[in-house]
DNA sequence: CGTATGATTGAGCCTACTCAACTATTGTGG
DNA sequence: CCACAATAGTTGAGTAGGCTCAATCATACG
């Protein structure tokens, strides 16, 4: 998290340190794992050390929704943080490892780490942002804008810890996995991608995605990469 | 605001006075006025003194998507925190009076008053919390269920500032707006809000919606009041 | 090699949309 | 105060796109 977090500001030795604290206890997770469930007692964060993950909740007609998915350098768990409970379930996808912290450890950054703070609060308000283009694209978009969205989303996150990556991902989520993330059933998702491919706008290859016409695609969501830049201007000195 | 604060932690007189600074500048707006759109330099939050505004934004298919409605006490502008353009716009549904402040005021906020960071902190938190159920409700649930959403919802907000309100409520909005909000078109909230009434679960009367059956409409959408509680155990001493 | 999971394809249906006409309400200027 | 315009809401008819159901094909794994 912390070379993720470096990417923004600089990080003193003293910063380093108190960050350090937030990943010292560690958990291994295994393929298709529940970690939490909506409900359960909420005194935990995690920050994802590596593996996919994902936050869900079930819908009163027995439907799923996929919130959010996490990869290596995210931190998980920041909307319950106003809650004594959980408000979604998370599931790891693939095997992997978190770093579980008390949220009381984040008093402790409140108090001695303007900037980290500052930082975190950006971070919360970039979910929130990525949250607005998902309502966007999952609730009014044609199906092939938003696979489109979500292959953008998920390959603008990737880079940020995977600079030399290219075009090409694997992406290790099922057709149900990702309907449920859209809005589509798995029928209409399997139907979708064989549009695009057939199209020239993405291939698939040995379950990795190849995005080929990244202008077309971003063009027909109207696609935002909110992880490229940040405003860190009017944050405190350390 | 700070009476809205007030309702979750103590506040010292210090932090009333960094509180202060936050409104000391008013700005008045008219029914149906725009006051900032997406792509705008943002340098400001604003704070709400009284009246009703919407953030939207435009979809690439001529669609529009009504975000989310504000009232009193509200805070606008947290998820653009993290960038130096505006990620949506802000239109004025009734008369009001706005309070802008600089971005930059906040970092003596976190400086200073950790208290006070953590529960802007968790209020940034509980809005994500907020889009979430939004996102199920406006991409997954019947109309009827969307409807009783947004209803409960702005019913659930006002009832904080206005505790002794009841089940009644001026509703300002018409139902192009409306259905922006919950991804359905005017036509159909016409039909839903007909419906709706037919079976007694609500009633519309000189322009206020009267909730009558609070138990069937909370259950149809699932709704949870994310306004009630929050969790502020894990806040720093002042 | 057999089983389980996942992906593809076809047929028919259903629901919210579009288009369109009409009614109701609100607001404004003469 | 009335006439007119503009905005908002209602209702009907027909359409279309994504869903459901179901069968088949592909792949991975023990």
């Amino acid at each position: 998290m912390v070379a993720k977090l470096k990417h923004y500001i600089d990080i003193t030795d003293a910063e380093h340190k108190l960050l350090g604290a937030l990943e010292k206890t560690e958990r291994s997770t295994s393929a298709g794992e529940e970690i939490f469930a909506g409900g359960d007692v909420n005194k935990n964060l995690f920050v994802v050390k590596y593996g996919w993950l994902y936050t869900y909740t079930n819908l009163p007609d027995g439907g799923r929704l996929v919130v959010r998915v996490y990869h290596a350098g995210d931190i998980i768990g920041m909307p319950a943080l106003a809650f004594d409970h959980h408000t979604v379930n998370l599931r790891a996808v693939t095997k992997g490892c978190l770093c579980p912290f008390p949220k009381s450890e984040l008093d402790v950054i409140v108090k001695r780490a303007p900037r980290i703070t500052a930082l975190l609060f950006t971070i919360a308000a970039r979910e929130e942002a990525i949250l607005v283009d998902t309502l966007r694209a999952a609730s009014r978009m044609r199906p092939e804008s938003r696979v489109a969205h979500l292959l953008l989303g998920l390959h603008a996150r990737l880079k940020i810890t995977n600079s030399q990556m290219g075009n090409r991902f694997r992406l290790p989520l099922n057709q149900t996995d990702i309907g449920d993330a859209i809005g589509l059933t798995n029928v209409t998702v399997s139907r979708t991608f064989s549009i695009m491919e057939k199209k020239g706008l993405i291939e698939r290859v040995d379950g990795e995605i190849i995005l080929i016409d990244l202008c077309e695609l971003e063009r027909q969501c109207d696609f935002q990469d909110r992880h490229a830049a940040m405003d860190t201007s009017w944050f405190p000195s350390s």
